[in-house]
DNA sequence: AATGAATGAGTCTTCATTCAT
DNA sequence: TATGAATGAAGACTCATTCAT
């Protein structure tokens, strides 16, 4: 997912300049090694800082993640929203959904993968703010799923669930070479969307 | 799962017993906070032991997290086993097999949950092992899925890492007092098995 | 040996100086107890300085003891070169080099103490370069000796250890107030340069 | 040096017969590691005893090594004096008190190099005793170099420390395969009974 | 805006020792 | 005689955080 465009003024560019290495750096660590395995000391070395410095920006490494996983959340809905807005028909917008949040979290910049791999409830103190943000995005495979024609039997929740546990794990296993993210991707609608059995 | 049913007489039993608890201690710490988040005093403190102690029946910390994960694969497993021998028809086979899955990882001892809540990349040193172990019971599933007719355009493996993640992320959202384990794992064979479609 | 002489103004001084009294601290310890006998604990205590602070200087209790040998080392080299730098005279500049290794060894600083008092086979992980260290300095003596108009039939690498051996035990029985460190070096020397026998 | 003969009844040897491993056990570990490096699980499993078990011959680990020193002493004072009573001749019986001193601690048991490898100052609580069994060896050599027709110049009690430091550092750097023990004994008292200046 | 220095609580682990059995 | 189990103190080391400069 690309960095989030930076829309502040000149001015606050300025003065936060050291902002954004700091939590792309976070990023990296978070998802490649974990939240609590990544120390002030770690993130402050990836761009050169001492771990006292990084306070100067952040109060608290939770604050740090909590502001990684905002920056993620909007990173990864803003691509969602994009790739759904070119078409209408309720499962083709699901399969572009689908793809899109796998390939986000599977190749994408760091970001995304924090989204699937730091789990909320090993940072208490602000897993209900994780919690959150992250529901923010469900919310759009929600409205996604609501268009779709299923028989009244299917639970639209369960369903979604079952999606996101297929999709999310994938960054469990997946490695490249194998299939591209949008053929796994497409082939997981179409096993829900088409009759599996022969 | 079962614990290992203790064969002992009560007089041996007295000598032995520290190793059980050590491991249900563990396995309650490792499956509600995590691995990492879990200190070697905390799980000594679980049954009244001060952290040298427990040196004393585990070498290491990473010894006592494998061997939590060898009971709770052993026990998954048996159960499993126990549970799809009822039954020869391949798709009825998979209802049981994903019901029995989802089952203990949701509500059954802490072992099982251990399954799918430390992730093995998280301890390098014992990774391998943990793999192996994990592997093994993932075997049944794929013994399960290949028996299944499923149309040839399916892919198998694709398959069933669609069905595991879906299975294993209801550790993350469910619980108690909504839909039941058994209601969870059925629906999801459904969305399989029949068109969802209206 | 010379600690290195301090040129840094007032102000630069107050930033740097914990290093040196660090070193100092654990030369101290290292010399009277022993290295294994010494922890990180004593050696912050020596100063006023938490355990955990030591490690802001140190990367490690190694790390630690390397830089107190090199600073050993160097300080005895120096010292050495500069005594022998008075005379041309083979066997003056052994009596004064076996005069200025055993007064450093026994009254100087702690520095000195610890290179005969640390044996490197203790701590396996910096072995060798602690061994490295060493012989850079006993070559100084190798040269001396080499210098000697010594009998063909004298092996000089055994005469060599066989002084070393000699003039390094003087630590172990030692005590100020009988003979004085010069006075044992020159009895050792005119042992062997004139015939003992009556 | 030989193991000390037992010299006790059948009765008292039956008793103690794990006393004797538990003391070869403890002079090897001793000798080859250090005292401090070595556990009493390390001396326990060198015999397929348990920490503990230990305990029930020696009191505590610093009764241990006392009793390790205690044969040593007795073995290589035995040794000594076997060896020395073949001649009367001063010289010759300083030569043979070397050469005997330094092939046992090179390379009989492991006894002997305890006497060198373990320094009294390292085990506070029982220096004293160590220095007295010690010194009761040094004894025989006291009387060896009282009996040398020396200069009256020369401190007999330097020149055996000195002696004592060179035979003793041969510990130090040793290895077999160079000159034999024997020889670098020989050597060290030619270079202090004949002029080494050519 | 960042650094250098330090803190204090905590981490896993080791070990001499004790003691009931 | 020896074991199994446990203790408690100590070990080296890590880390989020603070704060004067």
């Amino acid at each position: 997912m690309a960095k989030p465009q930076n829309t502040s003024t000149a001015k606050t560019r300025r003065s936060h300049n050291r902002i954004q290495p700091l939590l792309d750096a976070s990023a990296k660590l978070f998802a490649n090694k974990g939240y609590k395995e990544t120390s002030m000391r770690d993130i402050g070395a990836e761009i050169g800082m001492l771990p006292g410095s990084v306070y100067y920006h952040f109060k608290s490494k939770q604050e740090l993640l909590l502001s990684v996983y905002e920056q993620a959340v909007e990173g990864i809905q803003t691509r969602l929203l994009n790739a759904i807005a070119k078409t209408d028909k309720p499962w083709e917008r699901l399969e572009v959904a689908v793809t899109t949040h796998v390939e986000t979290i599977l190749d994408s910049t760091d970001y995304a993968r924090i989204l699937i791999g730091v789990l909320p409830d090993k940072v208490p103190d602000i897993e209900a703010e994780l919690i959150r943000l992250r529901d923010g995005y469900e919310q759009v495979f929600i409205n996604i799923i609501d268009q779709l024609p299923l028989r009244p039997s299917v639970d639209k929740r369960l369903f979604r669930l079952m999606l996101f546990g297929a999709m999310n794990a994938t960054q469990h296993w997946y490695q490249k070479g194998s299939a591209q993210p949008a053929q796994i991707a497409s082939e997981y609608v179409k096993y829900l969307r088409e009759p599996v059995i022969s």
